[in-house]
DNA sequence: AGCATCGCTCGTCATTATGT
DNA sequence: ACATAATGACGAGCGATGCT
């Protein structure tokens, strides 16, 4: 079977889309890619496309919606059939008996515009080492557990103080992004400490990159995560629709089931 | 109007993950 | 091993809303 497969991210039944694949645009090369998208199947015969939604997991059964009529069917992971009969599990938008397979190849990618989903962003169960969900939660931090039990500010004692040939002291300080900062100082006759002038401007400098750069890290974080959300609640909007299609169907086979008997 | 509460955003810190 | 990026936790600020 000779027909194209097409991705189409921007159109289909519900418009649901899956923000989160986008953060894997590198997927290209990468194979058993999640694809949670809007898949536009376009048949070789005068047949026109039918768009199909799909929610396609790694190890996992396909299922397929239509964009006509929302019907669901497990299948075995690529092959899709297309039915015209209103009783099928699978509708497409016009046309007849269609049975597509597509690229079975286990190496076989199948890329959105830019809304493919790699397998550690979009199913988690595999690899649970980058699953978001499971870092979410993480222990608590030093400074929580401290004020948890009652300590007060702890003063950072410099028992790791070096002393450099330049008379100077580096001194690790925890705190800041990157695991704290290194802060050279150096002391008087009086065995106070000071920070020259150029090495304080320097460490400002320092500092305040690492601010800046913390920042947008910060802002790029918090706008994937909220990519994230979206992305679970469009799949769970998408499941919700498949598990009603399903049991509707069930309903009218169990009532042709019933016909067929009594007849 | 003044106050309390809530939800949201943002910056920063602490820590972990990842790249070199 | 070290540097840098990513991200959870935390607190401050701010606007919206409801109550008195």
């Amino acid at each position: 079977m000779d027909g194209m497969v097409e991705e189409n991210g921007t159109s289909g039944a519900s418009g649901v889309t899956d923000p989160l694949a986008s953060a894997a645009s590198s997927a290209s090369t990468t194979p058993h890619v999640v694809v949670t998208s809007i898949v536009q199947l376009t048949l070789p015969t005068q047949a026109p496309s039918a768009q199909v939604q799909s929610v396609i997991q790694p190890n996992q059964q396909s299922v397929i919606q239509t964009a006509s009529n929302i019907q669901s069917v497990q299948l075995p992971k690529g092959n899709v059939i297309l039915v015209s009969k209103p009783s099928s599990v699978i509708h497409t938008t016009q046309g007849t008996l269609q049975t597509l397979q597509i690229k079975p190849e286990p190496n076989t990618l199948v890329s959105t515009q830019g809304q493919s989903c790699s397998d550690e962003s979009c199913s988690d169960d595999e690899n649970p080492k980058r699953n978001y969900r499971e870092m979410l939660t993480r222990r608590p931090s030093y400074r929580k557990i401290l004020n948890d039990l009652g300590g007060a500010e702890i003063a950072v004692i410099p028992a790791g103080a070096l002393q450099t040939e330049s008379g100077l002291h580096t001194l690790a300080v925890s705190g800041g992004t990157g695991g704290g900062a290194i802060v050279q100082y150096a002391t008087n006759q009086d065995g106070q400490f000071y920070v020259p002038g150029p090495i304080l401007e320097d460490q400002t400098r320092k500092r305040e990159l690492r601010l800046l750069k913390n920042r947008e890290a910060a802002r790029e974080c918090r706008r994937k995560k909220k990519e994230y959300i979206k992305c679970l609640e469009n799949r769970v909007a998408v499941l919700e629709n498949q598990n009603k299609a399903l049991i509707e169907e069930l309903k009218s086979l169990k009532e042709l089931y019933c016909q067929q008997k009594t007849e």
